[in-house]
DNA sequence: ATACGATGTCCAGCAAGCTTGACAATAGGC
DNA sequence: GCCTATTGTCAAGCTTGCTGGACATCGTAT
């Protein structure tokens, strides 16, 4: 399941640590999730979509 | 995490059972997450919406 | 040259998602 | 009465998501 994580924080400028603040959770999960080792669970999906604002829809595609 | 699956199912006259095998799951996982026993996985969470043909966001509902 | 922020990755451990197999309770049809 | 479908739930086991701690690399700034 790709993601636009990382273009939707460098059009924000945050780090991943920053992401990870914003959302409580470790920084290494957010670098998990970028570099698609592992899928967020649907709670936490729904917080990365809140923090930038969009859908869950808008951020992780379809892909497999 | 609260969720529509009881009623979109009784919309659809489909038993647990149809659900599970329309998503590929087992049936006491689509009781548990109907149940609210716990959250379905990102991916499981796209292939629910797809069956009924709704986003997530229409049939899991932010109440934490 | 060295210090620092950012990123990628590994490990060990715990929590959550999902499985098969099983059993009980209810409701409806025969 | 019995049979079947449906739902709820439990247990044990495997896999995935998430943690803190650690370490290496790279780029940039001092």
């Amino acid at each position: 399941m790709k993601n636009r994580l990382k273009v939707l924080r460098a059009e924000r400028d945050w780090s991943q640590q920053d992401l990870a603040t914003r959302l409580e959770v470790s920084r290494q999960s957010v670098n998990a999730i970028e570099t698609g080792r592992y899928d967020p669970s649907l709670p936490l999906a729904f917080r990365i979509a809140d923090v930038f604002g969009l859908t869950i829809e808008e951020i992780f595609l379809r892909t497999e």
